[in-house]
RNA sequence: GGGGAAUUAGCUCAGCUGGUAGAGUGCUGCGAUCGCACCGCAGAGGUCAGGGGUUCGAAUCCCCUAUUCUCCA
């Protein structure tokens, strides 16, 4: 009944058919979403998130795309339940201020029950409780039983991107695998019966603060269908795991590890399930740029990684395997999207990187959790939660597997603990999520709403008039603002560049005809130029005039420094790899910084041809040609393109032909030749798989050799050498320093000898025991201590107390005693503790040997003769 | 974004409640052997991640920074 079609079959399907109904077509976004406040492409609308929001404009009325999105929320279902997946297509049509609701239902049962071929009597439809409609566009036009179209609340059926902004109702589509159950009591929850496999969002409102709706001049169509969830349907298999889509990697894993994915029990086909899910997350992941790391979204890509890991051994594969599997699916996803075999090399090695890593983990957790075994199994049957949640929170060590070694030693842990102290921690974590978003976010979000965007003049002019629009204090809204005071300004239209693409914000003045703000840096918020300065003069008010000037030598320099590292980047893939991309820019006034994905480290030959090559070009002097074209169009031309740019617009495309082009919004000298030199400051590693390199370009160079001319000079007046005689001079110094060194402590030692031999006579006899308590002239606490515990050798069973005056304004005392002198009750550290604070210091050590120090030199003859009477009395009871 | 942990010899790591920085391994030399592995002896090798503070005294306690690991979001 159903036509069998492959998962790639379906993805063309849906594409061609809204391209035959106008669609332009898009390919899939990067993972690496555009949007900072969000890790990952967590849904197939996320790159047009800007455009529903009204930030920026579409350059399409209709839009198709296959978008490849990761979720982890719900990473414990994966393998658990039919359809929980980390990796997923979303599929989805889309209309800014197009088509509405009767087009897209209408399209979306079309597509459904006729191209798809799902029967209609399979198909069930569920709308927002208040969307009447929807309702009737299903029942009228479409002609579907009203009571097979089910009304659902705001927790299923409405769609909002947060609190405030635009919002509107869905209509779902339902597939029912069991119509033989009837129509009377639909339950769509329950997901043995329905799956739903298409969502139209109408976003038809604007929500405020108070939870107003107001109709939007734009209505707009997301939808999203699944494209796992449809083959599992059309393939007639139990889950989304079994579709063409995944099971090839299931299958590969279960060959591996030697065992039959159709006759494993549960637990086994969960691990298989598994690891077919994460590793096509890993692969496309790395595939967009990700690797592995301790933070955001590189934490992300490590936990899914390890979870393969983790889910190969309890299969038991005790070998590297991620490469083999992901092999499998890059062959899979490789016709749709290519970049994936491109970039095989990088997710290889991260792949085995992370996997050796994850291995040193487990062998740390190990060792630390046999420590805790033997200290458990003399108390007790039980581990607590409290190590066990150490061990997992701080080690990263599972849980499953302290249990797993527990039990093997006769022991249990205690879940419930490890459970309470989780929670805690995610409590925390989220205690301290929501104080941060209420502080800065609020008050600039209001001023986008009130404000048209900033009007960027700075690629052309270097001054201009403008007017303040906006007058931030301190995070609010003010209408003056007078000298001396930090402010933020939003003007109208601005010369000024601001923070973006890594060029740091320009610098300046804005000045009116009382008034002159300093501008320290600018910054984006949204659509908005951010200026931050001080007032240096009189009193700027909102609706003031000013003209805006930018300090033009900075720019000059971040000029410089900007094309410089478009240079760099293009010599990098010229002469040590073409796969390098970056990873990370700075564009400063003084100097720039470009982090780029590499394995290993450069040469030093290599650094030297990269910084010739940039020179060459350089002095080559070339021209900038700058173009404004659709993005495909510019990608198609060859324009090295980051991760993540944004769909419907047009990009700025800078191309020195024949040497580099580039998408940049940044600002650029005219002609190579004005950067003058470039000169490599550093090579080296940022993280793993990453390199950074330091440079400095145009006027930033002279900077960087004054300071290093400098303080060559400087040595070579020091040291009376030329600069290049320095190093072995420095050599010769050092050798000798030690030396010297170690001579002086010879003799130190040997002097103390001597010295404890001259005293030794000096030691009186107190019953049995000997004391000796005597000052030394400037001995050092080193080797007083020595002094005093050859002494103490010496003289057998006694008690030694030396004092000696170091250097100025210390004291430094030492007692050494023998064990029959602990036997009479006087240990070292208490007694010369009290000692050394009748020279104003304090002291401790062990019983039999202590030192002490103080302040005043004037008292230590009395606090010499205070121990010998106390030595004295004690000793002779 | 919020916790926890780590950073000590080229490498792997000890170093307890503050009191002269150690081991194993590798390195150099000597001995032993026909020679090697091994063994024995001796030696070199450390701004205890960096910066502040507390203290008479800090690898050790406190604060900050950097890097790495790890958990939560």
């Amino acid at each position: 009944m159903l036509t069998y079609l492959s998962g790639a079959q379906i993805r063309q399907t849906f594409i061609d058919f809204y391209a035959e109904r106008a669609h332009q077509v898009l390919p899939s976004a990067s993972l690496v979403p555009e949007d900072p406040t969000v890790l990952l492409t967590i849904a197939g609308m996320l790159p047009f998130k800007p455009i529903f929001l009204g930030q920026r404009q579409a350059e399409f009325n209709r839009a198709v795309t296959a978008q490849k999105c990761i979720r982890t929320n719900d990473i414990e279902n994966v393998g658990r339940t039919a359809r929980h997946q980390t990796f997923f297509e979303m599929l989805g049509n889309f209309s800014f201020g197009d088509y509405f609701k009767e087009k897209a239902i209408a399209w979306a049962w079309e597509l459904s029950t006729q191209v798809l071929g799902f029967p209609p009597e399979r198909v069930v439809v569920s709308v927002f409780r208040e969307d009447d409609e929807a309702f009737a566009i299903w029942r009228d036009q479409i002609g579907i039983p009203a009571h097979r179209i089910q009304r659902m609340d705001e927790k299923d059926n409405f769609w909002n991107s947060g609190p405030t902004g635009p919002c509107g109702p869905c209509s779902e589509l339902y597939y029912d695998f069991h119509p033989e159950l009837g129509d009377d009591h639909i339950d769509l929850e329950d997901d043995t019966r329905f799956i739903e496999f298409y969502n139209l969002v109408f976003m038809q409102y604007n929500q405020d603060a108070e939870g107003n709706l107001t109709p939007l001049q734009n209505q707009n169509i997301d939808t999203g269908m699944g494209l796992e969830r449809v083959a599992q349907i059309l393939q007639q298999v139990p889950n989304n795991y079994e579709t063409d889509l995944i099971f090839p990697i299931v299958k590969k894993a279960a060959e591996i590890a030697g065992i039959d994915y159709a006759k494993s029990d549960e637990s086994t086909k969960v691990s298989l399930k598994v690891i077919g899910d994460h590793v096509r997350a890993v692969m496309h992941m790395i595939a967009d740029g990700i690797s592995a790391s301790n933070l955001g979204r590189g934490y992300v890509l490590r936990r899914l990684i390890r979870r393969v890991v983790r889910h190969g051994r309890l299969i038991g594969i005790d070998k590297p395997f991620i490469n083999e599997v992901t092999e499998v699916a890059i062959a899979i996803s490789e016709d749709a999207y290519p970049g994936v075999r491109a970039r095989e090399k990088a997710i290889q090695a991260e792949l085995l990187l992370e996997e050796s890593r994850f291995l040193e983990t487990l062998d740390r957790g190990e060792k630390l959790l046999s420590e805790i075994l033997t200290r458990v199994e003399k108390s007790g049957k039980e581990i607590s939660g409290h190590d066990a949640f150490v061990l997992y929170d701080t080690y990263g060590f599972p849980l499953e597997l302290t249990q797993e070694v527990a039990e093997e030693r006769g022991l249990t842990v205690d879940v419930a603990g490890f459970e309470t102290e989780m929670e805690q921690q995610r409590q925390r974590s989220q205690a301290a999520h929501e104080t941060i978003d209420l502080t800065v976010q609020g008050t600039l979000d209001k001023l986008a709403e009130s404000l048209n965007e900033t009007a960027f003049l700075g690629y052309t002019q270097f001054s201009g008039g403008a007017e303040v629009k906006v007058l931030l204090v301190q995070g609010k809204s003010v209408e003056a603002a007078e000298a001396g005071t930090e402010v933020q300004i939003v003007l109208d239209q601005t010369p000024f560049y601001a923070e973006s693409g890594g060029q740091i914000g320009d610098r300046g003045y804005l000045s009116g005809d009382t008034v002159v703000v300093r501008v320290e840096d600018v910054k984006k918020e949204g659509a908005l130029f951010v200026h931050f300065g001080k007032v240096e003069r009189g009193t700027v008010q909102v609706g003031d005039r000013v003209t805006a000037q930018i300090d033009l030598a900075c720019r000059r320099r971040a000029q410089a420094n900007h094309t410089a590292t478009h240079l760099l980047q293009a010599a990098l893939k010229k002469l040590v790899d073409d796969s390098i991309s970056q990873a990370g820019s700075l564009v400063a006034f003084d100097r720039l910084r470009f982090d780029f994905n590499c394995p290993r480290p450069l040469t030093s030959e290599e650094i030297q041809q990269v910084e010739e090559q940039v020179n060459t070009w350089i002095s080559e002097a070339h021209a900038a040609h700058i173009s404004i074209l659709p993005i495909a169009e510019a990608k198609a031309k060859g324009a090295i393109a980051m991760f993540g740019e944004k769909y419907g617009d047009e990009v700025r495309v800078l191309d020195f032909p024949g040497v580099s082009m580039e998408l940049c919004g940044g600002t650029h000298v005219s002609n190579t030749a004005e950067i003058g030199v470039f000169k490599i400051v550093s090579e080296s590693g940022v993280a793993a798989g990453i390199r950074r390199i330091e440079a400095v370009a145009g006027p930033a160079v002279l900077d960087y050799l004054n300071v290093r001319d400098q303080v060559v000079r400087e040595l070579g007046d020091r040291f009376k050498a030329k600069p290049e005689e320095l190093p072995e001079r420095i050599t010769a110094l050092q050798t000798e320093l030690k030396t010297t060194q170690k001579q002086l402590d010879q003799l130190k030692g040997e002097l103390a000898l001597a010295k404890s031999d001259q005293l030794l006579g000096q030691a009186a006899s107190v019953g049995s025991f000997k004391l000796l308590v005597a000052e030394l002239e400037g001995v050092d606490p080193d080797s007083l201590k020595t002094v005093a515990e050859r002494l103490l050798q010496k003289l057998g069973d006694g008690a030694v107390v030396l004092g000696s005056v170091p250097e100025a304004e210390k004291v430094s005392l030492v007692a050494a005693f023998s064990k029959g002198v602990n036997d009479k009750g006087l240990q070292a550290g208490k007694f010369i503790g009290a000692i050394a604070k009748l020279c104003g210091g304090g002291g401790g050590g062990r019983p039999n040997l202590a030192q002490a120090g103080g302040r005043d030199p004037s008292k230590l003859a009395e606090a010499l003769v205070a121990a010998r009477q106390q030595l004295e009395s004690a000793l002779s009871q």
